[in-house]
RNA sequence: GCGCCCUUAGCUCAGCUGGAUAGAGCGUCUGACUACGAAUCAGAAGGCCGGGAGUUCGAAUCUCUCAGGGCGCGCCA
């Protein structure tokens, strides 16, 4: 509804200002006025127009409201202050178009049909899950929901480096310091006992890496398993395979538990037994964007030119490029790059290969996920051939990215290029505090920090569902009080409906850039800016309906007398669901979930304010009690949806 | 050395493309539940938006510079 009336009012801005003055700004600003007493938009045009028309301010703001006019959907535009003009929407008819807005974005008209990628989670299949990548896996699923709302096509990737150095470490854990043989391996997934297999791998890959510490002999291990494991056919690769499917089954079922779910499964193993690197290499020996060097530290390397550095004007073809980025290797090995680079020709369609693909795993809503192979099944969905990718990866390999995107680049595809998003984000780490009281060795300088990163490689972290099920313990102490008469399975789902709603708007509420330092404290609260907060807004609304014996459909069907809206902290809740589009627009072209966290935590906290000034129930004046009603109803409706967009539930009781 | 990011209340963070009096949460202090159940609400205290210069009618926001902190920058993946 928002933005609906802004855009009216931008067009007509535009017509007056070419009409009446003969200008074209580049851009109308609309901002909103400082409260809703002055007004829903504010318009700071006329500060920029001053120096143009050599004109005051406050005439040109009262010239511009004298030509407005009558603008569909408003009543009322006067200048303010030292010369912004401020525009009144029509209340009553701002409500009704909020109404008739249908309460599923889906509907709304797709722009296009063309497919976006989102590649988010993308954990090295060697161990259990951390924070970091709860993170990760939150940021893209949220932001998958966002698309979705908005009405685009998406698919969900989650690369698989099933043949990196990572899975080759936990390989060397069970052949050489466990000595198990793959029969061995085989036995312990199908029968973890205690621990599960990827808590167990968790701790063996932080022994191998301390094992490589010890003797630098026995890093000369790791590179043949990691050969071993590249080429194939022989037990390393075999256990390396059984490793990570077993790892990669646990990720889905610990992401599954926070409602994230995936469509495909691509796997570095088939990029390189594929060879979808041959096909790459020969379009950019053939459009020139990577050249043979003869000298120099990479003499016998192909390189092409690093992202983001100037060509010299000067000293132009003097001597080689030493900042160049290796992408073959003098022994005719590919780097990670050049398999990424083959890789997002691929997800453009651009490669002129695809992957084999067969079913890897069914959720319980019969919803199936795809993992790539060789050879495959006849029938299968396609994947790639996307119109715009966003990969969710931290902001540490924005380097690379921006190599990546810089050959496609390169190689012609500007449009793939521009359409080529770096989800990036910063890491989460550990305040020293948490790590103590994990029970870590923190060395002096740490203590002094204000955070530590976490290591995999160290086994340094707070796995998921290890927090996850913090959270649900403390969410169900806390149900088991305020329900004794609910049965311990409601109970129970409740509980965790309530930690998901915390871990999912924890990891939301900072915005991007901002690296979280983890402390338990922080993440286990329920209270003030959390997920719970606005999970019992919505509980608080959805027990009013339930005590008046209404449903919130019904009132928002029936008989509403406007009026009521002159009263601007009702109008207020209005207004805010009425920017629920806005805020979803503003989340993609940012790239900025954490916009939505806001929003949602803003209205929960308009609505327990309005819950508090006004018993609904014991109103008196039966018309009022139906508008009030309808306020909590359409607050409900807007404060459900956008939890939903955010992959957070609403509980029937709390 | 080069590149990217950060610095806003005691703590953790918002602040959209420059716009009206810089906002939350937590913590602290004062109040409000025989209930549309307080996982809530009201109120108070708390700020030279890291320092300096510039652009502008107008700067937390843009530019430059300095200081402090983080992360990248390999014929690792």
């Amino acid at each position: 509804m928002y933005l609906e009336l802004e855009q009216r009012l931008i067009r007509q801005v535009n017509e007056l200002l070419q009409r009446q003055y003969g200008v074209e700004l580049p851009r109308i600003v609309v901002d909103q006025p400082p409260n809703v007493g002055l007004g829903e938009y504010a318009l700071p045009l006329s500060f920029e127009l001053a120096k143009k028309l050599r004109k005051a301010p406050r005439q040109i703001a009262q010239d511009i409201v004298a030509g407005l006019g009558e603008v569909p959907g408003f009543s009322k535009f006067e200048v303010a202050g030292a010369g912004y003009i401020n525009a009144r929407v029509d209340r009553a008819e701002a409500a009704r178009l909020l109404l008739s807005a249908s309460t599923s974005h889906q509907s709304e008209p797709s722009g296009s049909a063309e497919k976006i990628l989102v590649e988010h989670t993308s954990i090295n299949p060697n161990k259990a899950a951390h924070i970091g990548h709860l993170r990760n896996s939150i940021l893209g699923d949220t932001f998958v929901r966002l698309l979705r709302a908005s009405g685009a096509h998406v698919d969900i990737q989650n690369y698989i480096d099933n043949t990196g150095v990572q899975v080759a470490d936990v390989v060397v854990g069970f052949l050489h310091l466990e000595k198990k043989s793959e029969t061995d391996v085989q036995k312990l997934i199908e029968n973890p006992g205690s621990r599960p297999f990827d808590y167990y791998c968790w701790d063996l890959y932080a022994r191998v890496s301390q094992w490589y510490e010890e003797d630098k002999e026995h890093t000369k291990v790791r590179l043949q398993t990691l050969h071993d494991i590249e080429r194939g056919g022989n037990e390393a690769a075999r256990i390396g395979k059984l490793i990570s499917n077993a790892i990669i089954l646990r990720h889905l079922e610990t992401m599954q538990r926070l409602g994230i779910i995936y469509d495909f499964l691509p796997q570095e193993s088939e990029i390189l037994h594929l060879h979808f690197w041959d096909l790459a290499f020969e379009q950019m020996k053939q459009k020139g964007v990577l050249y043979f060097e003869t000298e120099g530290k990479n003499k016998g390397c192909w390189v092409m030119k690093r992202a983001g550095t100037k060509a010299k004007e000067d000293e132009a073809a003097e001597g080689p490029d030493e900042d160049a980025k290796v992408i073959v290797r003098s022994n005719n090995t590919v780097t990670y790059v050049g398999k990424d680079i083959a890789y997002h020709l691929w997800k453009f369609g651009l490669l002129g290969k695809d992957f084999g693909y067969c079913r890897f795993y069914r959720y319980p809503d019969g919803h199936e996920v795809w993992i790539s192979t060789e050879s495959g099944e006849a029938d299968h969905p396609h994947f790639g051939g996307v119109h715009a990718i966003y990969n969710v990866i931290d902001s540490r390999q924005s380097d690379p990215q921006n190599n990546v995107i810089e050959a496609i680049r390169g190689l012609g595809y500007a449009e793939q290029a521009d359409n080529y998003h770096h989800f990036s984000y910063e890491m989460v780490a550990l305040t020293p505090r948490c790590a103590l009281e994990l029970g870590y060795d923190v060395s002096e300088d740490d203590r002094k920090k204000s955070y530590i990163e976490v290591s995999g490689r160290k086994g340094f972290g707070v796995k998921a569902d290890d927090l996850l099920d913090a959270l649900i313990t403390a969410a169900k102490k806390e149900v088991d009080t305020r329900h004794p008469e609910m049965s311990d399975a409601e109970r129970q789902k409740i509980a965790e409906q309530i930690a998901i709603g915390a871990l999912r708007y924890f990891m939301l509420k900072f915005t991007k850039q901002s690296v979280i330092a983890f402390d338990f404290s922080d993440a286990l609260s329920f209270e003030g800016e959390t997920g719970p907060y606005a999970q019992y807004a919505i509980v608080r609304a959805t027990n009013i309906f339930r005590k008046a014996g209404l449903s919130a459909e019904e009132i928002l069907a029936g008989e509403i007398d406007w009026r009521f809206l002159e009263a601007d902290d009702l109008w207020e809740l209005w207004l805010r669901s009425g920017q629920l589009t806005s805020m979803v627009r503003q989340c993609i072209a940012t790239t900025e979930p954490a916009h939505a966290a806001k929003y949602a935590f803003q209205l929960a906290q308009m609505f327990n304010n309005f819950y508090h000034k006004h018993h609904i129930l014991t109103e008196a004046d039966e018309a009022r009690k139906r508008f009030l009603l309808a306020t909590a109803a359409v607050v409900r409706r807007t404060l459900i949806e956008t939890l939903a967009m955010m992959g957070i539930e609403a509980p029937p009781v709390m």
